[in-house]
DNA sequence: CGCAAAATAGAACGATCGTTCGTTTTATTT
DNA sequence: AAATAAAACGAACGATCGTTCTATTTTGCG
């Protein structure tokens, strides 16, 4: 369980003499680990209004001054999640598609990896978009830490856009907002159709609305990959 | 306020005898409005699942336990803002596209209505959205009701849909399921792009994501029709 | 081991939640 | 106007909420 350390743990440059010895301070840091990860199933099924302390302290057999402790308030507790969730998207959606190289090939991972994430069987929703309908009117550090993290992510989907207009994989005339905007869309949809609708072709549409797209926006080299061999590795032709 | 008249109200068909007199039954129902009126207003801003009973008497200057004997429970409210809803949904997306007539004129319409209603300025947002992912995964007679208004809906567009293919408006060979997806789609990344995000933008991306759409899939004349003149009047050219 | 700090427990707080109940006020009918 | 039914109130319920305190236990280091 990969959590990462959250804001305690800048233990570095910190005088020597005044932070505990090598591997100490583990017991506090691992069982904020524990709980954050009870968090994180909690929020995925009833959002992240839906944390409540006291289901927490149930969940991971504490009491519910013991989890609070960790926090200090329940919006930090919320904020605490949304970084957690933030790390295990990039580890999970963006890091893979960084060794595809550069342009379609990348960006495809990319939304692949997004919907498998967003669709998959029975499992829990993205706090990405659940959030978003949550904190939409309601103002606060939770809501920015929410933004700050779907901003970084929708930036770097917009990089690997441009990026592939760069290797010529998209048409020099595409609007990168515009692309990205539609494959928002489509990864939206197919959340509300999978989970909400319980749709079972909801991905074999999504998978197409992104084709398309590519076949609209994709040069003609680029649009001619997508007659693809079973498997779906975008490979685009050389240029 | 076209409240529309709720379970209660079929005094119609029932023994001329035990009903009450012409117009009677009045009061009740009509504080009965003025409650769904304010639980409107309540759950567009923080979700069904925000309604509160206590938030809702002070709301209407009344107390908690009168408020509470118009539904009987928590859900039985919930469940007549969705029936609320879905009517004024009707009316202001539904009804008035099906004056424009058959094929893509009315197709336009509805998205355009929808369109409007999604990111109309700083008001609030779609039940149909925002209670979708409040109840993915919480099975029980609001999610039945919520799902059911939903569904109904998507028919209607998908209807809507069907008769551009026959009124020729769409190519034959479009798969109608998949335009109803993409759409869907345009309609969730405005939502949430301008109300999370506040991407002022958001509203002429959808725009232009759906003259994509019928791009891709209209009739070469229909899609040349989208060489408009100001003012977005989808007139297809007689076939 | 012993000591200090960190981690957890436990009890209680005020607030709000949905709901129930008995009473009182208001509407409507006779 | 009197009788009756509907509607609204007000107080209380048990539960849960986030949070605050003070103990107690556990942990890690010298």
């Amino acid at each position: 369980m990969p959590v990462s350390e959250s804001s305690t743990a800048s233990t570095i440059a910190r005088p020597a003499r005044l932070r505990r010895g090598a591997g100490a301070l583990q017991k506090g840091q691992q069982t904020k680990a524990v709980i954050i990860e009870a968090a994180l199933v909690l929020a995925a099924q009833f959002g992240l209004e839906g944390l409540s302390i006291g289901a927490l302290a149930e969940l991971t057999h504490m009491s519910k001054s013991g989890v609070f402790a960790h926090f200090g308030s329940r919006e930090e507790l919320q904020i605490s999640v949304i970084g957690e969730y933030f790390a295990r998207f990039e580890q999970e959606v963006f890091h893979p598609a960084l060794r595809e190289p550069r342009g379609l090939p990348r960006l495809d991972a990319m939304v692949s990896n997004w919907m498998r994430l967003v669709a998959q069987g029975s499992q829990a929703g993205c706090i990405f978009i659940s959030g978003a309908v949550e904190f939409d009117d309601r103002p606060g550090p939770v809501r920015d830490a929410l933004a700050n993290s779907v901003q970084t992510w929708l930036a770097a989907m917009n990089r690997a856009v441009i990026q592939a207009k760069e290797e010529a994989h998209l048409r020099a005339d595409a609007d990168e907002q515009q692309v990205a905007f539609e494959i928002h869309g489509l990864i939206l949809a197919l959340h509300y159709e999978a989970r909400f609708l319980k749709n079972p072709g909801a991905t074999a549409l999504a998978r197409t609305c992104f084709d398309n797209i590519i076949r609209r926006y994709g040069s003609p080299a680029a649009a001619a990959d997508l007659q693809r061999p079973a498997g779906r590795k975008v490979s685009v032709s050389p240029r």
